[in-house]
This record gives C-alpha cells, sequence and structure tokens, in this order.
DNA sequence: TTATTCTATCATTAGTTGCTGATGTGATAA
DNA sequence: TTATCACATCAGCAACTAATGATAGAATAA
C-alpha cells in the first residue's frame, strides 16, 4: 500500500513534471538552455505574450526550475541546476525514439477541433 | 523566431513530459520500475481503480512510455526504455534538491479549498 | 455452450489549467 | 516630482483532463 508520505513524493514529482510538461513552459526552458536571458528577451524568443511569460515563469520559479535576479529595471532568469538540462537533454533522446508514439497518442487534446 | 517545426517538437516534448505530470501516471510508472506487471498487480500496488489504470496505461502505452504484452488473460506492462527509468532516477535527484521549492509551488491547484 | 475472469472503452461530470487584458508595482529617466 | 519602462499579479473565461460507473470484449474455465 502507498504511505501518504509516498503519495506526498508523488504528488510533488508530478508537480515537477508538470513544470515541463506545457509547451509554452517549455519553450522558455529551451530558450533558456543556452544561458541566461531577460523576461524581455524570453518573450522575443518564444513569441508569447508578456502576462503569459511572467505567469510560466511565476510557476518555473517557484517549482524550482529557474532562479531569477534583479538587474535594475530587467530580472534576468536561468535554469537553477544542471540536472534541469540533463531532463530535457534525456527527453530530446527518449522523443527521438519514441516521437512517432507520442505523435499517435490521440487520447488526449489532439482530436480535430469542431 | 520559432519554426513550425520547432513549435511541434515542443508539442511532442509537453505530450512526452505530461505522461509523468499526474500523480495517478507517476504511481503506475514507479510501480514498473522494479520491473513488469500485470494490469491487476497495478491496481493492488497503486490502489487505483481497475477504469482508472487502464485508462492511464492506454495513455502511458500510446505516448510510447510503457509497453504491453498480453499473457493469457492478462497484459504485462512494463517500462520501454532504460531513460524511462533514467527519467524518473534524474527526477528523484532533482526532487531532492528543489523539494522545498516545489512544495511551495501554491500557483496551481494547492490552496486549501474553500 | 455458459459463466467467470481480466482488461479495454465510453460518456458524463467535476475539477483543473492556460490564456488574455487590465491593473499594480518597483526601478530608472527626465 | 512625473513619466516611462520592465515586469508581476489578478480575474474571468474557455478549454482541457482525470475520475467514475456502466458497458463491451477477449480469454479461459466449467
Amino acid at each position: 500500500m502507498l504511505s501518504t508520505a509516498q503519495t506526498q513524493a508523488m504528488e510533488l514529482q508530478a508537480k515537477l513534471f508538470r513544470g515541463f510538461a506545457d509547451p509554452s513552459r517549455l519553450s522558455i526552458l529551451n530558450a533558456l538552455r543556452d544561458g541566461p536571458l531577460t523576461v524581455g528577451e524570453i518573450i522575443a524568443a518564444t513569441y508569447l505574450n508578456q502576462s503569459n511569460v511572467s505567469n510560466h515563469l511565476s510557476c518555473l520559479r517557484d517549482c524550482g526550475l529557474v532562479i531569477s535576479a534583479q538587474e535594475g529595471r530587467f530580472v534576468r532568469y536561468e535554469l537553477s541546476d544542471k540536472r534541469v538540462r540533463r531532463l530535457l537533454n534525456l527527453a530530446d533522446e527518449l522523443l527521438a525514439d519514441v516521437a512517432k508514439g507520442v505523435y499517435e497518442c490521440t487520447r488526449y487534446n489532439v482530436e480535430p477541433r469542431r
């Protein structure tokens, strides 16, 4: 049986992965793979709007995937840990092999809109 | 600017992570870390109900994270790739360090219900 | 054959989450 | 000071998704 502690650990883990599990957040994380960026630079790199980027950055920061530093009027963000990059790399690798399966995963949200 | 190809790649990646980003699916994946299990064994290990497990397994299989094999009346599931296990391990590691931050990530769905 | 076991699928519902525009805040410039 | 810039926060809506119970199917046992 699952203890409460195990359940909690899994909820935490799920929340961690949720940081990676949205295209907008992933595009932000990918933009940060090459180094720190200000919010404005992230907006330019991702073509998301300011409000949207800021919301996602808050989540990513709260969840420990990125860290931020105020620099004058700007705020600079970067990946918090080498392992965040390694997770992204590992996902890239895995994706290369299972891409076909993922692409065909039509269980949720890929049905043509009516 | 993001090309369509890049956008698609990120949507695929997000979908891949989404497989990990739900407590129920994670509990299934964790149960499978130690080796293959039948659906019934997964139900017993996770305390999720049959329908729920079956739905999540379909998604995990479609997304390439697990593979299945019929064995008589039973269906045996296992992780599809060593890298799935490595992703889980890496997440464990990362979580140990950022657990505090994740725990305090109250942006979504952790507010006390009113 | 019929009954039983094991698993998959489906529809409904309730809850969650991302997006947007408006507003707020803090820092610098004029 | 006031104006402007960079960013954060908030509320509302629209869309998505997980859980459930009912049903269906496939394999074996009786």
